[in-house]
RNA sequence: GGGCCCAUAGCUUAGCCUGGUUGGAGCGCCCGGCUGAUAACCGGGAGGUCGAGAGUUCAAAUCUCUCUGGGCCCA
């Protein structure tokens, strides 16, 4: 791309220059350039969140990335150093399944069965499988960030640095051993945290059966209800609302116990009575009969426990109790000092002691469970249930609540320094600072960290089987002391560091890892100080860059990374790891439904990038809405914001380049001062300075819609529409006047600040324009401009304001009227409050009058019509009135005071209220009202103006037909036109210049180009030839 | 089931915080006009139960509550 080549190329075509600037950028290094030229500049720090490239980039991901570069471009511009540092989040679950399902693995023991190592090394290439992907799209856009250096979680530099980190933890001693009732996946054999449970809802129909427990040597029946019937099996207690009454009734022969607002609601209409009542606190102790004696617990159970989180909105009352598989009942059994009872394995099928359905999914057995209840007559009814279940986001199986040893960060330990830490955080929006955030992080919940997987950082925790003393390993030097042997090529996953030989400190015993891997939530909210090997290395660096300043996901890491971030920072620094943080929306299909892979109901970004190009989608993605509201995104609207912003600046920037090379205007060295341009130059000066300040503050304010939308305003309604319009005249002199310089030199000015401000949101087109008017090697390499107050002129703001409102006005008056705006009208009066004469001559040619005059008055304008008034004259005159009606609406407003009429020979005086006055404008004149002010058109055609108005109905047509003859616009022609010479009298000088002819005759229409147009209902025809040579 | 966010013309949206003339604009549509930069522009028109209902108030798109729909998060 030269600076000045190919800018006539006319048309815009978005993927061919946004590929020539990519080209450009890249052989010239331009993104490095803007780093090393802000070296000494105030830093701006940003921390990437990393994705796992085992997917290909949806829209989604071209918003954040467009939006961060929107960010890190502007601050660069402003001066500040931003480096971008690249990451990719390569652990995880996820990584495992996908290569699960490559290799056709079912079950853990499949995996084991592959290999470990094997396995892993499949993971580690398939993080990588989209990088080319995904470096592509992140080129194409145009977020610049160094992903030749990037930050990668499974490097062994990477890990050891988590390891560091956890074993701040381990000595604060927030990393602890214990149990937790999680979700559960039996295919995968693993627990999932809760943002990845979060993925998996899916609502069910499951049973809901009503079961009756015998009382234990009485004829009654404790009625409990459960939509798991498998979890039965473990049953160890019932439990029952101590501050709520619960009821023995007779009920269809049998005595059944239950709450009492449910049998109201239960047993409505049905016949029952009441036997016996009880505060629930009462009936704590009463011992039942298990279901099944599978278990043989060793301690005492099977019998009423108190528990305040039974409620009374569904159910009977009475909860069954299974601490193994759920929260609550694991909290409640410890509460009562309870047996775990567990009767299912870790694959989700039942021990061999369940021998009726010994080996059967628990989920599977459900049906079976409940014909047994039925079969003994345990079973009141059954029912289907419909709500919101968990499946394993990944495989689909159904998710069981487990009871499940695990490692913890103590988090809830530490809520009261991240809501500390939180508090320095700048939240956009700032509802989710003390909304969904705050409210998260004041009920912080422990972080269950281990997941008993391969592919992942492992847990750096040995235990002695000698003494039972652990140790957790902060850094690979201090494993080193502790192994036998530690070679020089080492790994820091899985199985390598679980086959090392480990020597007890304590009593030189083996050790032997712990063997679970950690939530690879916890890798990625290490980034800020793990990307840069901190302890170990780069301690300046870390310093330097911590807290980041600026961070930027969509709104699901709310509880992800934006979490994850400030949990491990909290838990390490206590300091929060960020001072700002920007939620995006998500993006939505064209009916506002989430994008699936599943229904495709996505454009690809790729067909954006081929057809509207990505400075297009940014604008969309920028304009559209807040960033952090949803953006409904397809084609369509991406083609607008071409059509709409793109395509009328690269106009505008065409016109001027177009005029400007045919006359040779070189802006650095026929610059004419700003105080000595026209008013319409300084006007234009004035917007675009008081833009500046606009957009700069909405940026800040990261309300980039807003200033995306004040910078089209400007470029479409100022620039295109009203100041270019206004002045393609002065660019057709052919001489080199002061007023086609200054006119020259403002466009000038404009554009390149133009390219200057809007480089962050589209920096393809504006980097085109840039260079192509030669302003410097690149935009980006520009300081974002300043808004200059001395160019800046408020008054001169309101009148153009005031004008244009008028000029709108009078268009619509001669629209209403009929009259054309080619034809001209004598004047224009105008009544304002403030001085537009300075304003008069644009004006004037704007509604194409003869002259603009201002009055204080449109008294002059106005005449008084008497206008009787019906509902007076009526009672009065009855059937009279309309004859008095019509002697008043005869006079004039002089005569109709104190006028006489004579009805049925009787006299009568008119009274003020049988009639009333109505300003009208004098006949010839049209007034209209633009805001304060008003405009009053004098429509009255005079022959000589008509004339000239049909002379330019002429003129057009004849343009017109160059235009289609493809003739240059210095061409010279002969015309004719079969119209009698009369009526053009005195204009054909004016036709002849006009259209460039070197002759013009007025009779039959001849030459080459002979077109009959329809002219105010009359068919001319014109005939136009090329001059021979 | 709970929390948060959102709902204004066919589409994209301004106005809502701080209640007050007739709810603005752009795209699209219809009619007319302008045009030798323009895929543009100008004027007019059709098109609004301001998601629904209730409340507060002299007055509600705006404040409150309930409901419906969508999104996100949590269960």
């Amino acid at each position: 791309m030269g600076t000045d080549a190919d800018v006539s190329e006319g048309r815009y075509d978005p993927p061919t220059v946004e590929k020539e600037v990519m080209d450009f950028w890249h052989h010239n290094h331009i993104f490095e350039k803007s780093l090393s030229n802000r070296k000494d500049g105030p830093r701006f720090i940003f921390l990437e969140g990393p994705p796992t490239a085992n997917g290909l980039p949806h829209p989604g991901h071209v918003l954040t990335r467009a939006i961060k570069d929107v960010v890190l471009r502007y601050k660069t511009m402003q001066g500040c150093y931003v480096e971008r540092k690249a990451g990719w989040d390569t652990h995880g679950l996820p990584v495992e399944i996908e290569v699960e399902k490559s290799l056709g693995l079912e079950t853990k023991q499949d995996v084991e069965n592959y290999g470990i190592a094997r396995f892993n090394q499949q993971c580690k290439e398939s993080v990588f499988r989209y990088e080319e992907a995904w470096k592509e799209m992140t080129a194409r856009v145009g977020f610049w960030i160094d992903m030749e250096n990037p930050y990668i979680t499974l490097k062994n530099d990477y890990i050891e640095s988590v390891w560091w980190s956890l074993k701040q933890a381990w000595d604060k001693g927030l990393l602890t051993r214990g149990h937790r009732v999680t979700p559960y996946c039996p295919r995968c054999g693993t627990t999932l945290s809760s943002h990845e449970v979060a993925q998996g809802y899916e609502e069910v129909e499951d049973p809901s059966i009503f079961v009756k427990f015998k009382v234990r040597g009485k004829d009654e029946y404790l009625l409990a209800w459960t939509t798991t019937p498998w979890t039965l099996i473990s049953n160890v207690a019932l439990a029952v609302n101590p501050e709520e009454w619960y009821l023995k009734i007779e009920y269809e022969g049998e005595r059944l116990i239950l709450s009492e607002q449910r049998a109201d609601v239960l047993l409505k209409g049905e016949d029952y009575s009441i036997v016996d009542g009880w505060k629930g606190e009462e009936l704590t102790g009463l011992e039942y009969e298990p279901l099944y004696t599978y278990a043989r617990p060793d301690r005492d159970c099977w019998r009423v426990i108190g528990a305040r989180f039974v409620t009374m909105e569904e159910g009977t009352g009475i909860v069954h109790v299974a601490p193994a598989f759920g929260e609550e009942d694991y909290q409640a059994g410890k509460d009562y000092d309870l047996p775990v009872v567990q009767l299912v394995e870790q694959d989700g099928t039942f021990p061999r002691q369940v021998e009726k359905w010994a080996g059967m999914f628990v989920k599977d057995a459900d049906p079976l469970i409940i014909d047994d209840l039925k079969q003994r007559g345990l079973l009141m009814s059954v029912q289907t249930y419909r709500h919101q279940y968990p499946f394993c986001w990944r495989c689909g199986s159904p998710l069981l609540y487990y009871a499940i040893e695990s490692w913890f960060v103590t988090m809830s330990k530490l809520r009261d320094n991240l809501m500390a830490n939180n508090e320095d955080i700048h939240w956009h929006p700032e509802h989710l600072k003390h909304g969904r955030f705050g409210d998260f992080i004041s009920e912080a919940r422990d972080w269950s960290l281990s997941r008993k997987r391969y592919w992942g950082t492992p847990l750096p925790i040995w235990t002695c089987r000698e003494c039972g003393h652990q140790v957790c390993v902060g850094s690979v030097e201090e494993l080193r002391t502790l192994v036998v042997d530690f070679p020089v090529d080492y790994d820091l996953h899985r199985p390598f560091v679980d086959h090392l030989e480990v020597r007890c400190p304590e009593c030189q015993g083996a050790m032997r890892r712990e063997e679970e891997v950690i939530d690879a939530w916890y890798d990625s909210g290490s980034a800020f100080f793990a990307q840069w090997h901190y302890p170990f290395e780069n301690q300046d660096k870390f310093k330097e860059n911590f807290p980041a300043d600026f961070i930027c996901e969509a709104i699901d890491q709310t509880r992800g990374w934006f979490y994850s971030l400030l949990a491990v920072s909290t838990l390490t620094f206590d300091a929060p790891p960020y001072r700002q943080v920007l939620s995006l929306g998500h993006i939505l299909d064209k009916e506002g439904q989430k994008m699936s892979k599943k229904t495709q109901n996505y454009v690809s970004p790729h067909e954006i990038f081929g057809r509207e190009g990505a400075d297009a989608m940014r604008w969309y993605l920028i304009s559209a809405s807040a960033p952090w509201f949803p953006k409904r995104f397809y084609e369509e609207v991406v083609r607008e914001a071409l059509g709409k912003f793109l395509l009328t600046i690269w106009n505008v920037y065409s016109f001027y380049d177009t005029y400007a090379s045919l006359d040779g205007f070189d802006y650095g060295r026929r610059r004419v001062p700003v105080e000595q341009r026209p008013l319409l130059d300084r006007w234009v000066l004035s917007r675009l300075h008081s833009l500046i300040a606009r957009v700069t503050e909405q940026i800040e304010a990261f309300d980039l819609h807003k200033a995306a939308r004040d910078v089209e305003d400007f470029v479409v309604r100022d620039v295109s529409n009203w100041y270019i319009r206004n002045s393609r005249k002065r660019f057709w002199a052919e001489e080199e006047t002061a007023d086609k310089l200054a006119g020259y030199a403002t466009i000038y000015e404009v554009l390149v600040t133009l390219c200057r401000l809007i480089a962050p949101f589209v920096p393809f087109i504006s980097e085109k324009m840039y260079r192509s008017l030669g302003a410097g090697e690149s935009v980006h390499l520009a300081d974002y401009p300043c808004s200059d107050a001395v160019l800046v002129d408020p008054h001169l703001e309101t009148a153009m304001e005031q004008v244009r409102g008028i000029a709108e006005t009078a268009r619509a008056l001669r629209a209403q009227k009929g009259v054309k705006l080619r034809y001209p009208l004598p004047r224009a009066v105008v009544v304002a409050d403030v001085d537009l004469s300075s304003l008069a001559e644009l004006l004037r040619n704007e509604i194409n009058v003869k002259e603009v005059l201002f009055a204080d008055s449109l008294d002059p304008y106005l005449t008084s019509v008497v206008k009787p008034n019906f509902s007076s004259l009526g009672p009065k005159f009855k059937g009279k009135a309309g004859e008095v009606a019509a002697r008043i609406a005869a006079a004039s407003p002089d005569e109709a005071k104190g006028l006489t009429v004579t009805v049925d020979g009787r006299e009568m005086v008119v009274e003020d209220g049988d009639y009333h006055l109505e300003q009208r404008e004098r006949e010839g004149y049209v007034i209209g009202e633009s805001g304060d002010a008003y405009v009053v058109l004098d429509i009255r055609q005079t022959p000589e103006l008509i004339a000239e108005g049909f002379a330019r109905e002429l003129v057009r047509r004849v343009q017109e037909m160059r235009k289609e003859m493809n003739l240059d616009m210095e061409e010279q022609i002969v015309t004719s036109i079969n119209i009698d010479p009369e009526r053009v009298a005195g204009w054909e000088d004016y036709i002849r210049r006009e259209t460039r002819s070197c002759h013009l005759s007025f009779d039959e229409a001849s030459g080459g180009f002979v077109k009959e147009w329809g002219i105010d209902g009359q068919t001319v025809a014109i005939g136009i030839s090329r001059q021979p040579a």
